[in-house]
DNA sequence: GTAATAGTGTCTTTCAGACAATATCGA
DNA sequence: TCGATATTGTCTGAAAGACACTATTAC
């Protein structure tokens, strides 16, 4: 029997999936890595946690400070990776995060970087992406795609008004496939709590103009919407 | 502008929710503690990750170390907890794993650990968990719920071979509500590539006798199995 | 036979998918 | 007027909930 070893040092990072809608495609907040490691390239954003901050707190913070966006998102953990050698700075566990940024709250500024910007999630342009960034991107899209089945997240990715035409084309473009506009319509209008109708229209679709909603209160979706799995 | 600074330093541990079905109750692995913080406190089974170890492989390394329990489970990440002051250690994050346990692989060795035993993950009796233990359990236990949902991990919890009575006891027992026997067999009977028939039956539970099954290769439930939310 | 559990069938309701028809705007 | 989009409605098929009924064992 050993007496009582000091355990293992690793430091903690939080990453963040930060998904948006932008020319009509899933979007990603991406930085430009200002020193090294991979001093240059694009990565998630995201950095140290401090031994007195909370995890979520921390996600927050990096967000703040390397993007000035998103007071008020709605955060949700995603997971953790620690394989050795992920990072050549040493033993790092990083925790992920995912939140979804309505359209509006695109401008982005970068302090803590050396850019900013939003790129599309497809498999080509996520490969270039620092640490093993990429597999977190598309676990992050992964979890968006089921979210938007049995919650009303979807609306996170409209702006605060919206019509359901802006949520039918989020939704066609998170699951990349097309939906009935009749029945999508029926359906969301019809899930209790999922939209609460403003009383204002718009007409910038042209077209009749359409009722202007905002996201309801519900938790969860009952029965959720069916997507065609593979 | 300050130079590179070491990054703040913590430890990573692995923390499991190993959740059975015993005496018709929903029941999860505890070990005694064996040595401070918390010597003599029940808490979840885990410890601390290698520098040079990946966090699944660190999960499946102490579940065998403290329980001689579940080669071949399924592991699944269920989150990440970093609160400050959490382990009186020092700065620790710990990663949470949830495993579904069959109702057979029951009897518990300890070799790092006192003692080793499965308790109900009623509220009350949780509380008394070292560190958050109690936290994360609750987390577990609503990952359980939820993924007997649409998923068929609900024969995970089962026997090798069981029968739908069987398999019907363990969504009542994990989502605290009675089903249909007849609408449950129909529901798992006829989605495909839930369950894959053995041949043979049994008739242990008095009455006439029935098939006896095997978890099929089914990934997700197409639809799920509804049960009435809150 | 009875008691007990397994399994089938049937009716009703709810809801998704397909799609016709109507409404309300701009040009 | 037409062209575009929004919204309502209708029909159909899949599947859940309720529950009668039959099947097969032990006693």
């Amino acid at each position: 029997m050993v007496g009582p070893m000091s355990p293992p040092s690793f430091a903690v990072t939080v990453d963040l999936v930060v998904l948006t809608i932008r020319e009509r495609a899933l979007q990603c907040l991406v930085v430009k890595r200002g020193s090294e490691p991979f001093a240059g390239r694009w990565a998630l954003p995201g950095g140290f946690v401090e031994t007195d901050e909370d995890l979520g707190d921390a996600a927050r913070r990096e967000l703040q400070e390397e993007t000035a966006i998103g007071t008020g998102l709605h955060l949700e953990q995603l997971g953790s990776y620690g394989t050795p050698g992920r990072d050549p700075r040493g033993p790092t566990v990083t925790v992920a995060y995912l939140a979804l940024a309505g359209s509006l709250d695109d401008p982005v500024a970068g302090s803590d970087a050396a850019g900013a910007s939003w790129r599309g999630v497809d498999a080509g342009s996520a490969e270039s992406l620092a640490f093993d960034h990429a597999s977190i991107l598309a676990d992050g899209v992964d979890r968006a795609r089921s979210k938007l089945e049995y919650t009303p997240l979807g609306a996170q990715l409209c702006p605060a008004e919206f019509t359901v035409a802006q949520l039918r084309a989020v939704y066609e473009v998170v699951w990349g496939q097309t939906l009935d506009p009749r029945n999508f319509h029926r359906k969301v209008t019809q899930t209790p709590g999922f939209l609460s109708p403003t009383g204002r229209r718009t007409t910038a679709d042209g077209g009749r103009p359409a009722q202007l909603y905002r996201a309801g209160d519900a938790g969860r979706l009952h029965p959720p919407i069916t997507r065609a799995h593979e």
